[in-house]
DNA sequence: GCTAACTTGCTGGACGTCAAGCAAGCTAGG
DNA sequence: CCTAGCTTGCTTGACGTCCAGCAAGTTAGC
């Protein structure tokens, strides 16, 4: 494109495989978001990315493979977001419900933010987690929260047993109205963009959560996470 | 396949339209259900239907069209589950804790019972509701929920304004192990088509939605529906 | 025999993958 | 320093496959 001895050529792109590479996965990532796998052409990537419908190919070998990164990086992401977000949380609350409380609201702040991982998860869920299955990542972040959620259940007086449970009715409240914000939400005429809703829609999470653990309301502190 | 002249065809099938139209509407509602919109062929819902692979093409013009009329039929049936559920159940229970724990089971009762509805809703969220929005019946459906909901929290002077809130948890808890059998319940070692575990879940629904009301736990006539 | 109920052949387009090619640097040898 | 030769980064063309839609054909039933 970047005739050489044209002077109004631009200086096209230095060539560095690293950052070709990320910004590859930063675009597959926001493509298998938007329109899942199936949907989503090698030759859309590279437009997206900045280069030509043969990158992506050249850099990972094969759709599924990139497929696949695109889910490992995401995962790990979140599953770092929820550690931090704990270890956080930990620092400045003691009383269970307050934990409980600051982690979901976390969580909840977290996902909102970066929607493209639950997105990424349903089409995952409806393809049969195929793709998924392939990355270890994943069993080893649902255990973890199920564990955390044990503990502090646990020290709450609560029923450990319980925790599978919970964490499904946390994950389910929370990923839905990003999920289906153009279907049920639109229906029902809530905008899920709309911070209000958003704030709304956390506080109940939260409550539902804690109500059902026979936990009190948390203290003032806790209403807000930093 | 069947030659003409040959003595051993089948009498091959008796032509009637009605049939074979209600056919290919069920066979591309398990098709599209299972494996979206995108990667389902007219070829494989003919195949599926027991018919030539141009046949849905016949009936039904376009793919698009096709889907639509599986949308629209899917739609009509759980509407109308839900509406005969709440009389059924407001026939015999009266306390509004009753009804909400009836209605809500029955509910989930029924879209365990068929998960097409629920996995059509998911494909379709997920592409953006663009095939969705030309069926009718979903916004009237859902708003439909939300007022009976809110007639319900009035009785148990509960706040209506969470109606919303509550249809959206409602929906969000009984929908997830549908829909992430795979990858969240197969990470959990949790198995979605175990009777047992679907009781356990909809139980703990009911319960967080009840307390989440600050209602009491149902009379025990309501533990199970009919 | 005529119309409705299908089936089969065809066409144009899209996509994943592979392979060839080119160009921008890097490095060794002078 | 400078340049030949090699490596790496990336593009382009080609091939095989698949599919939706259309049109022409065929069969069944009245």
């Amino acid at each position: 494109m970047a005739v050489p001895g044209s002077p109004a050529s631009l200086p096209d792109r230095e060539r560095n495989a690293a950052r070709t590479r990320e910004a590859v996965l930063d675009a597959a990532e926001a493509l298998f978001a938007e329109r899942g796998y199936e949907a989503t052409s090698l030759g859309d990537i590279g437009a997206a990315a900045g280069v030509s419908r043969g990158t992506p190919g050249y850099f990972f070998g094969t759709k599924l493979e990139l497929h696949r990164a695109v889910l490992e990086r995401c995962l790990e992401q979140v599953r770092a977001a929820v550690r931090s977000g704990r270890e956080r949380v930990r620092a400045r609350a003691h009383e269970p419900a307050d934990i409980v409380a600051g982690v979901v609201g976390e969580y909840f702040e977290y996902i909102t933010a970066n929607p493209n991982f639950v997105r990424l998860m349903e089409w995952e869920a409806l393809a049969g987690g195929r793709h998924l299955r392939e990355v270890p990542p994943h069993v080893a972040a649902a255990q973890e929260a199920v564990s955390a959620l044990a503990e502090e259940l646990d020290l709450a007086s609560g029923d450990p047993a319980e925790a599978p449970q919970l964490l499904l009715s946390i994950i389910g409240m929370s990923w839905f109205p990003l999920v289906h914000s153009s279907t049920v939400l639109a229906a029902l005429g809530l905008d899920p963009l709309d911070p209000g809703f958003l704030e709304q829609r956390r506080r109940h999470v939260v409550a539902l959560v804690l109500r059902g653990l026979g936990l009190p309301e948390p203290s003032l502190s806790e209403a807000r996470p930093a």
